[in-house]
DNA sequence: CCGCTACTGGACTGTCAAGTCCAGTAGCGG
DNA sequence: CCGCTACTGGACTTGACAGTCCAGTAGCGG
């Protein structure tokens, strides 16, 4: 088991391969991601590799941890304001316009490792559902807060809907990776706000 | 560019390699499957694999236009019935009790090869784009009967309504595959006919 | 029955890639 | 300043794999 860095400079090689590793997962897909290449990338050698993680799967696992931290951690800002109804907007407007900017490449990075390395790896897989978790954990925070304030209606089921609502966002992900069109996850989401608003309080 | 097989023989060899190529993909991802695999699987010799195909990724071409058309195949009975209320619901039965019967394993083939080639073939892409393409249309077509007989109400925009409808259940797939639980698939599909419902005339 | 072509069998080559191993050094604590 | 450990460099081995090439044959049409 490779040892976690004890110093201030380990740490940092590790982090450097880790994202490197990320880059290349999200160039070549994570099966065609070589070590070589992420060696090259953060100019370390394969000692270094192997001090720090005990194989490609170990490392792969890494990256997982790492891609939904970053997920996430993107969303930060949009996730503290998602407690109304012009954030949940906010939030679909910019994961929409996300999307407009990569011209619909790439799809969601966190349900690309599920369909790469899902099925062969379940510790892989387990950190990658968890990730989904706090995502929609975000999601629920957002919806109960609304039903807190008034903005939805009381007994409203917000686990369901929070669920639902992740479901709309992965799979207009998906269908604008296969079709390059950002319109796709526009309807998905469109969706999604449909149904939160069948829910909303009327005013 | 390796010729379609002109004899009955000929076809009947490619289909086995191909049959055998989407089982070595479904097991081992598309960049997992090795041609010795899937020569072993299809009792097929290398010369006979570069007989029919000119490569792996034209190998691998052919396993996602029968992705498409055994995913969409298997639903075809379901989709004859998708222009009801009950005909809807029944299909969305039949999707959950398929992934409980899987344990939740497995996800969208169609969507597995999107991500795991999508990103670095665009002629993959482009067809298994196509194959989502089809599943809207089949729920498009339902969607629209229901209309006309008046189930649904006058006006409904059914091209969005489908497009959420496919984008609930993709998500919900991936939901399903990253946790292993159908019940994601559920929430997912119960969202869709919730919305749909919203469309529903009073009667 | 024979010639020809599509189909078939499988050995072989070259390249890539993961993982191992040997050796050197930066930097920290005593 | 020195010893030690975490960190570093990179050569090397082994095995897997895609693709090429040589040769044989089943089966069909004339």
């Amino acid at each position: 088991m490779a040892l976690r860095p004890t110093t201030e400079r380990g740490r940092q090689t590790r982090q450097r391969i880790v994202e490197a590793a990320a880059g290349v997962v999200a160039d070549k897909g994570a099966v065609g991601a070589s070590l070589d290449e992420v060696g090259a990338r953060a100019t370390a050698s394969r000692s270094q590799l192997y001090h720090y993680f005990d194989d490609k799967a170990d490392l792969l696992r890494a990256v997982a941890e790492a891609t939904n931290d970053t997920v996430l951690g993107g969303q930060r800002d949009l996730f503290a304001e998602l407690d109304s109804w012009d954030g949940l907007v906010r939030w679909t407007d910019a994961l929409v316009g996300f999307q407009e900017q990569l011209g619909g490449r790439g799809g969601c990075p966190i349900a690309n490792l599920v369909a790469q390395l899902g099925e062969r790896d379940d510790d892989i897989r387990t950190v990658l559902a968890s990730g989904f978790d706090r995502w929609e954990d975000h999601i629920n925070a957002g919806l109960t807060a609304m039903v807190t304030r008034g903005e939805l209606l009381p007994g409203t089921d917000v686990d369901w809907l929070a669920a639902s609502t992740l479901a709309s966002l992965q799979g207009g992900l998906i269908l604008t990776q296969a079709r390059r069109d950002p319109q796709a996850l526009r309807r998905a989401l469109d969706g999604a706000l449909a149904l939160i608003g069948t829910y909303r309080r009327a005013s």
